[in-house]
DNA sequence: TGTTGACCTGGAGTGCGCTCCAGGTTGTTA
DNA sequence: TAACAACCTGGAGCGCACTCCAGGTCAACA
């Protein structure tokens, strides 16, 4: 299982006792045995939690899910509140692709030779008057 | 100081601390006197911060800076990896969005009327049989 | 003159998400 | 039968990025 979705044995048991993974299986020798269902409910799990989820959220979301179909609404709208989140958390990455852009373009015209096309007050760290 | 860049008074003189702003002026009571040109660095600072670039990878490239003009290829490297991360974070958020759409279309299928689309094991925590 | 408030310092504390450990059982392989 | 690997448990420990605190200085205002 750690090996299928990547994730730590530690990190798996970890999910488990936050009650992120629950009724996990057992082999009559007390062995988890994890289902079809279990894989693809974490990589779902690491899917949110890479996307800034907390495990507090997960474990609201979780708890929710064992509720039953009445909290579908409340379900809905959990993930919708994340997608939002998501959205801005992309459109942040892009505005510091055009910022790092932005600095690999002093650093190559510097680079060629010796001044490039602007001013450049030589101190230390912001490399030049302007960003953004 | 914080009030204009969104970082709290300790985050920035921990900035300090860990070198990633250093020779802030002072004024003679002792006060600092954050220039123009530290804010604008700070607002750097916090873009790569957000996008995952750790305090230590952060504390490297302003040790670059302040070595002078002939780490600028150093620097346009470490620049270069980050962007790359940054693009991986992207599209993994942008994959996530599709799961996190599908969900979503999955629990309006499931309000509208009783029963969805396809099979639907009750299973609590997966809600459906496939993902991705 | 006293008190308020904004800043200063070094250092300790916090919260999150894991990660590691000691000590134990089970099952297979030589 | 011994040795080994793969799992189990509860609980402690860790690294990161802050965040808070106690105790102090200084300037301005009532």
């Amino acid at each position: 299982m750690a090996e299928r979705t990547g994730v730590s044995l530690d990190t798996l048991r970890y999910y488990e006792r936050e009650g992120l993974l629950d009724e996990v299986d057992r082999a009559p020798n007390g062995h988890r045995r994890y289902s079809e269902d279990d894989v693809l409910w974490v990589e779902v799990l690491r899917c949110l939690r890479d996307t800034g989820m907390t495990i507090d959220e997960l474990r609201h979301y979780c708890s929710l899910g064992a509720q039953g179909d009445h909290t579908k609404s409340e379900r809905a709208q959990l993930l919708t509140n994340h997608r939002a989140a998501v959205v801005a958390q992309i459109a942040e990455r892009e505005e510091a692709l055009r910022l790092i852009d932005h600095k690999l373009n002093f650093y190559a015209d510097g680079a060629e030779h010796g001044a490039g096309t602007a001013s450049e007050p030589n101190r230390s760290n912001t490399d030049e008057g302007d960003n953004r």
